[in-house]
DNA sequence: TTTAGTTAGTAAAAAAAATTATAAACTTGC
DNA sequence: GCAAGTTTATAATTTTTTTTACTAACTAAA
């Protein structure tokens, strides 16, 4: 474990050796096949000789392990290495409105547990952060990983969140010190902290489609609405890690007061949340819907409409279109400022594929100038646990290892 | 001149030397104060004794000069040394609608020459193009400095460009290969090349307010409207360098027609162009100015309207505080969207600070969130030639020397 | 004025890295 | 089946860099 622990701020050789090993566990990490010397070096930017010293020593320590020959055309066969997964872990904890989700990841970011608490209910009191802490320590004893074996705990939770103070500002903001303190000394365990849309944006960035572009956007829809950017291969948090609120745009759509206590933002039309309102709405204005035989009218979740929408419900597939357009005529603005190579819709909606994409497609073109758009590709995330995997993630990232 | 056209993308010990050094002289270029050997060497993360034979090295080919003793508190006093200006040169050029500008920068970004012509108008053919040439190469001779002393060309243009394929798309297209390779054959020089927004932001990066600050915005408010974006610390160009078209943004202030086809982009309410258009509309539609007791109404000019709106013309005021208002209600999203510490406002607008601070600092708490907008500061830039000094450093960027 | 403390820079020694040479393991073509 | 060509990986050599030790140049306080 001392390899990961030691302070990287000193420059003297015995660093510069742990940075280059850090390095070479990171590429393994990031690389989705063994690797063999030549390659790592080439990466790496080390002699052949040197890099295999180094990965000599992290075999002795089994932190990456040989893992057969590899096939090539011609000349003698390299062998191969990746990261030997039990050597460490990391925990991913997400923090949502109405549950929360905490996973234990080995080096190579498998996971190796999970716990969700679907019960749960975000309030901004101690009770509910007590329940949180609990259910973390519950879940690392149940999962039987050594304490001592973690590097760390990345969290990501709802609301505005500062990540280098490790303040968060909508919940849990009741604490003498950050809550990252609070958590670490609680825990006794190194503690990350991000928003739940960072950390979303994250695993795009890192095991999603995001992977092999420089810029990206990534679309948190679920009951709110968030992105991450990514530009120039980088997560985008802003000066104090506010960047994202792309649900507090004002594009003119809209003239709803939203909880932010501004009016009009794009939140307050697109979201898991304004799809409920709107078809409430819409119900009391007369309108009818297939939904309505099921269930009553106040427990219709945002997601039975989606299903709906995609079972022909008419109603539901005219709110849902009319959301993708304007999420789209957003994205298109997105588009004309900062030209990414993808954007990514993740969160709850990443599964309502059909029914969203033509309609977001048709409002892109409203806004975005050609050349841009032609080169921008529009997906849904296949990451199925995307934040919690992030939210992991963020250990590793801050310890360099991936 | 060898020191900097090395093919940096060998990884040997040659290589590798001129890497550090160039990182070397890139920190001293970056640097206001003449630096120390100790600072120097912390910065770049090399041993004392490295860091000074390097540096001998580098002051033995006049690339650095010493500067004499520092003054310190205690201790034996150390020498400090600056780049040596007159060891290479690059050349700045911006192409606008109707000027284009040609500076000369020493190794430093010293100006040491200058040339302006602002009786050129930009179109998209052979001669316009030849004209551009013909002046940079005038430009050249005039400043007597010798061609084998100037490591390249930097060239800001108006309209989409991609900077990696050194394609121009609006103007100057009509090329067999990219304008960046017709350049630089006829003028026997390396030739970068991107948009002049991009380069007015390269600017405040490199020399400006957003020096210090790792997320900041650049606005280039003059004729036309865009914006520069800089994200941890690195200016965003996007996938294919189309980023920052903030004026096609549309956020439902208008329903006007753009140049680019579509309606209602924030460019036709927000811009020099625009300031006229709405002035000519007032006028015609019964309002009075001052300004026409000396001016012909289709003669007045975008910044003949500043003027009189710091004189006191009602329309004028009302025009520009509209304006002012229009463009904070789309920085705000910006602050939303990006968490920046500083927003500058660049381009020909810099210089009405007074009229304008006020209204755009109001538009903006309309949409911003309190959290990002408290910590967000409003500067309008000082940097008079901003956009040609921008466009040298491309040169001595790409050269790894900035 | 002397002595203790501090920082800068150089010289010598030690460590680390790259380079070069070479052996091993493979393919392909004759 | 064997020679020629390729690639991997290790051993020996050389280069580069860091570390350590030391001198130089300064301040401040006794």
């Amino acid at each position: 474990m001392d390899l990961f622990l030691k302070d990287i701020k000193d420059v003297n050789n015995e660093n510069r050796q742990y940075a280059q090993k850090r390095k070479i566990v990171a590429l393994l990490n990031k690389s989705v096949e063994p690797l063999t010397i030549p390659d790592i070096c080439k990466k790496v930017k080390l002699s052949v000789p040197t890099g295999t010293r180094l990965i000599n020593e992290l075999i002795e320590k089994n932190i990456i392990i040989e893992s057969g020959k590899k096939e090539t055309d011609n000349g003698r066969r390299p062998s191969s290495y990746k990261t030997d997964s039990n050597y460490a872990f990391c925990v991913g904890v997400v923090v949502q409105l109405k549950s929360v989700y905490v996973s234990i990841f080995n080096l190579a970011m498998d996971e190796i547990f999970r716990n969700e608490d679907q019960s749960f209910i975000l309030e901004n009191s101690p009770e509910s952060l007590e329940r949180v802490i609990q259910f973390i320590t519950d879940t690392i004893s149940q999962s039987g990983v050594d304490t001592s074996h973690i590097l760390g705990v990345g969290v990501g939770i709802t609301g505005r969140v500062n990540t280098r103070t490790g303040n968060s500002y909508n919940y849990f903001n009741f604490l003498d010190n950050s809550l990252t303190s609070y958590l670490s000394d609680r825990l006794s365990l190194s503690v990350y902290i991000d928003n739940d849309t960072h950390v979303l944006g994250l695993a795009e960035q890192v095991f999603g489609y995001a992977r092999d572009v420089k810029n990206a956007l990534v679309v948190n829809l679920s009951r709110g609405l968030g992105m991450a950017l990514i530009t120039n291969g980088e997560l985008v948090i802003g000066e104090q890690g506010f960047a994202g609120e792309f649900g507090h745009m004002q594009l003119g759509e809209s003239d709803k007061l939203c909880l932010c206590g501004k009016r009009g933002c794009l939140g307050t039309e697109v979201s898991g949340y304004a799809l409920e309102q709107n078809f409430q709405e819409q119900v009391h204005a007369g309108e009818s819907s297939l939904l309505l035989n099921v269930k009553e009218l106040d427990s219709v979740h945002y997601e039975d409409i989606i299903r709906a929408a995609w079972n022909g419900d008419a109603l539901s597939i005219s709110l849902v279109h009319g959301m993708g357009f304007k999420i789209g005529k957003a994205l298109g603005n997105m588009i004309n400022l900062l030209n990414p190579g993808v954007i990514i819709i993740g969160g709850n909606f990443a599964s309502a594929r059909e029914v969203l994409i033509d309609s977001i497609k048709s409002g892109m073109t409203h806004t975005a100038l050609s050349l841009p758009l032609r080169n921008c590709e529009l997906i849904f995330s296949s990451i199925g646990d995307a934040a919690v995997r992030g939210a992991g993630a963020i250990v590793l990232r801050r310890m360099q290892l991936i």
